[in-house]
DNA sequence: GTTCGCAATCGAAACGTTTCGACTCGGGGA
DNA sequence: TCCCCGAGTCGAAACGTTTCGATTGCGAAC
């Protein structure tokens, strides 16, 4: 495990028979060098096997050429959209020559102003963003650069993408209008996840309102949390509601819904339509094949990575702004059972 | 977003009235500073606001306090695992208060002996490790410290934290048994997903073929990959073998078993048994609810990133290798049907 | 009353880059 | 013919830490 001390421009130079800075200009390109010369040092480079030692130029430069994506912390459950995310976001960084820092999401933001203080990070992407959120204010205000996955109230100057749930879910219940359905569940998650004003619920929830308003659709709206008790709740309300022929699930709102059908013995889809708002990496596991509009959460993913770095890169641009949709897959919805029409 | 010049030790050091080093003392500890100036040293810096700088810091005493996890590209599929590896990786890694970095795993060790030789980690993680793997020998023959989650055929000198297929596939066949089944299948990964040579795949195989012959059961394995048309595989399979009343499977292969059974209108367990290996943040997701054998990949994230922070403050630390195995969790297992007995 | 050792402190030299200003050398425009 | 300019190069000064060696007092041991 010992480190050899490693090779450095130092040695490069000397090799080359050229002055430091020389290699430097090789290397980066920023004055021009003749071509001989160039030549000279990557020769030298292959031959001594140079790698730039990162934290010095991070040092000298004052860009670490890193963003750091704060992850929320999930011990108990899977947060599959998260981990969607983290891969696509990898997949940008990497190929702009970027490093992917992973931290640990707090509510507060003082570890976020220290990730970007101390120099390990030149920019951060949040997610699981709230509609009023002090992290963002307070990045904002400091002129840190930034982009969210999902978005604010207010976005005004900042880089975000962001899933339309409000069109999603409008959609879906006028799939469901269409085949019939005339009362409708929207089993949306519990703000206990991400407080009383996650973007996601809020604008699901808007959307679930305005279609029922539009179609004179009765509907109900089911907060399910992330445990497993949640799956009787949704098993009462099936009960007490015989009329509910159709729901629409966000995220992994599919799973107590599916176990509490099952046990009531009503089969998917001739019994009960199912409309899941969710990655499609998530419905290709699930049995039976959900319809679903596709949440292109890799997609996000990447793009968030991809607007941040873009404005790492040159200053002068301006943010970006991305609203993405999703298409509709029919696979488990179908006309209502005969026995609940009149 | 200008980056105003931010606040330096020497600012710290002007304000407390002390040199430069008695700063880096008072903050780092390693010589003794008298109980006032290290007050006056940790006002200054409450009142500036002062950061130290992380790329000066890993500059000057050669350490990142960084470490970097090989992670999958998996722009298709969603390798469950994987993410929960790396979400406990995280609670270690911010435990220890280091960074964790991603990076996109490959299969040649070029980039992986760049990040080290770069300076950006001072240790790595892999996983989907080969029996035989060149990343790993070449790691070990650089002396670069680094711990895997999975294990190869020699790991003489490595740390590593493993799941015990071997064992599970085994708890599950005596399970299936004792239960009256007399043939078992066991859906095990493609080898195409990571070489011929995947450990998981060829320990599951193991302990599958040893308990068969153990108690003198017949048993088949289905190689399954991750394609949609994989479903059609098995629904094969379980037309062509009837005596079949049961499976094992592995990590994410339960999604075409249930997808197949409930094709050929067969019930989970009245009709047949399955015994899920996975992680339960998976299973918990699953109608009907698996039987389980536990694995549990969050802790395995963090023991791989704990093991390896450890050697990286104490190099006189062996290695640790850590072989985990998960409890069996029956749900969705019972006797075979009925008229599948003579 | 020396001498020794230790706590507390300081100044300076790194660490390995990037970048600024200056220098040289030719060639082209005046 | 003189001057200017740009291409190509160099040396040196940063960037913000850590750490080494040296220096000062001061109480304890001789």
């Amino acid at each position: 495990m010992r480190r050899t001390r490693s090779v450095t421009m130092v040695d490069i130079a000397k090799r080359s028979g050229v002055a430091v800075s020389t290699v430097s200009y090789a290397l980066s390109g920023k004055r021009s060098v003749s071509a001989e010369t160039r030549e000279r040092v990557k020769r030298a480079i292959d031959e001594l096997g140079f790698r730039p030692h990162e934290p010095a130029r991070a040092l000298k430069s004052r860009a670490s050429r890193a963003i750091s994506l704060f992850f929320p912390t999930a011990r108990d459950t899977l947060e599959i959209e998260s981990h969607i995310f983290l891969s696509g976001a990898l997949e940008a960084t990497s190929e702009f020559d970027y490093s992917l820092l992973v931290s640990t999401a707090t509510h507060d933001p003082s570890g976020i102003v220290a990730t970007l203080e101390t120099g390990r990070a030149d920019g951060v992407i949040l997610m699981e963003v709230r509609l009023s959120d002090e992290r963002v204010e307070k990045l904002r205000a400091d002129g840190h650069p930034f982009s969210l996955i999902g978005r604010c109230e207010d976005n005004d100057g900042i880089s975000y993408v962001d899933f339309d749930f409000e069109d999603a879910v409008c959609t879906a219940v006028h799939h469901l209008y269409e085949l019939g359905h005339r009362h409708v569940a929207l089993l949306n998650r519990a703000p206990s996840i991400a407080g009383a004003d996650y973007g996601p619920t809020v604008r699901s929830h808007a959307g679930f309102q305005s279609a029922l308003r539009e179609l004179s659709l009765e509907g109900d709206q089911l907060l399910c949390g992330t445990s497993g008790a949640q799956y009787i709740e949704v098993l009462r309300f099936l009960e007490r509601a015989p009329t509910c022929t159709a729901a629409i699930t966000l995220s992994v709102t599919y799973a107590p819904l599916l176990a509490a059908l099952r046990d009531l013995g009503r089969r998917v889809p001739e019994d009960f339509s199912v409309v899941a708002i969710i990655a499609s990496q998530v419905s290709d596991l699930v049995t039976p094949p959900l319809t679903t509009i596709d949440m292109p959460a890799y997609e996000m993913g990447r793009l968030g990575a991809e607007i941040l770095i873009r404005r790492l890169m040159d200053d002068e641009l301006p943010p970006t702004q991305l609203l993405l949709r999703g298409p509709l897959q029919v696979r488990s919805s179908g006309p209502p059972p005969r026995r609940s029409r009149p």
